[in-house]
DNA sequence: ATAACACGTTCACTTAAGTTAAGAAAAGAC
DNA sequence: GTCTTTTCTTAACTTAAGTGAACGTGTTAT
């Protein structure tokens, strides 16, 4: 499980077998079961997350509805703009399936990076990738519609479509779910005629 | 001038003397008038920007119609998604304002990096800091009606709707021009009421 | 087993954005 | 200065998303 991990750092800069051993030593390995809540809104936190099996989602909730934002599965990292910004988080993050991740803290984050500056060097090629990546998603968000965000979802990311329920799919797209059913039949009619 | 881009460092850094002048000395400082095109659809680039003076604004062409998705004023840094990707680009840069910023390549700052080890630490965390700062923007955007983005602009980037022509600003909210209009004689209409 | 709840779909209705077109106002070119 | 182009607004009409409610299904709890 541990080797996922590896896998996903050595598209950035090879580990020798002693900083493999470090990082396995710190213990950030975790199993957590479906629906375990792994941040609320209005707490502090300084954890990072990197999904090797399974999915977690970032939700806020407006008016008391829940407004999904993101899905993060696997391979995938993830860092809450709160540790960044060292506020209470406005969002709440949960898990939507049981989900083996790693749970590391910027102190830590902190000590490697002295210790192993090429862990440094992960670090910001990382971000500015996921940077590059998000600006892309955005824009392709904003320059969409619904109906095109959806079919856009599904060559990128199938998956999702199977395993998340749809109202949480629905404003992950920025719409109700009401919506999100009838563009469904909407594009099935079309795909008929 | 130059003390704008060496203010925007000593947020994260302090620089010596020295090392100022070896930036000064990179000769990345440019002058460039409005309307200059920056980067163009299908171009290859390894340029980063840092606005000093002005505003640049990153545009796609859809449909023989621009969708304009950014813009960068004083104090804001942008690395394109292909400087990164090392792909051709898939959207415009221009100026839409006499401009003056700074233009560096991505060689001499992997030359900078190792030369200046806490250069590499300015650059990761920025791109943490921006990455954190886009994805809150990004929630933003998916959670709210464009009316709700129209007032949350408003209040956030007041200057943009005075500097930046109307039906640019209405692709970056995601509408079109005619929307926009008739959605601000909307909301004057409620003060009024 | 049954009650309670969550989820997805459908429908009728409301609201707002997209589209097409026309005209006024402002900015730029000569 | 005038002419041209761009920008912004307005209006009528179309299309799609939001809203509120009902219903069927499937799951969870007791």
């Amino acid at each position: 499980m541990q080797d996922i991990l590896f896998e996903f750092i050595s598209k950035y800069v090879s580990l020798t077998e002693e900083e493999k051993n470090v990082i396995v030593s710190l213990d950030i390995f975790h199993s957590v079961k479906k629906g375990t809540v792994l941040l609320k809104e209005g707490q502090k936190s300084k954890n990072s997350y990197f999904v090797l099996k399974g999915c977690i989602r970032t939700y806020y909730v407006l008016d008391s509805e829940e407004k999904t934002t993101g899905f993060y599965t696997e391979m995938e990292a993830f860092t809450p703009p709160c540790v960044i910004s060292k506020t209470p988080s406005d969002f709440y993050i949960s898990c939507i399936e049981d989900t083996i991740l790693t749970v590391s803290n910027s102190d830590m984050e902190l000590e490697v990076n002295s210790k192993f500056p090429k862990f440094e060097t992960v670090c910001r090629i990382l971000s500015e990738e996921l940077l590059a990546k998000q600006r892309m998603d955005f824009d392709e968000f904003k320059t969409s519609s619904p109906e095109q965000r959806y079919l856009n979802l599904l060559q990128k990311r199938p998956d999702l479509i199977q395993r998340v329920p749809q109202h949480q799919l629905a404003s992950y797209l920025g719409i109700k779910p009401q919506s999100l059913s009838r563009l469904r039949t909407r594009i099935l009619e079309k795909d008929k005629g």
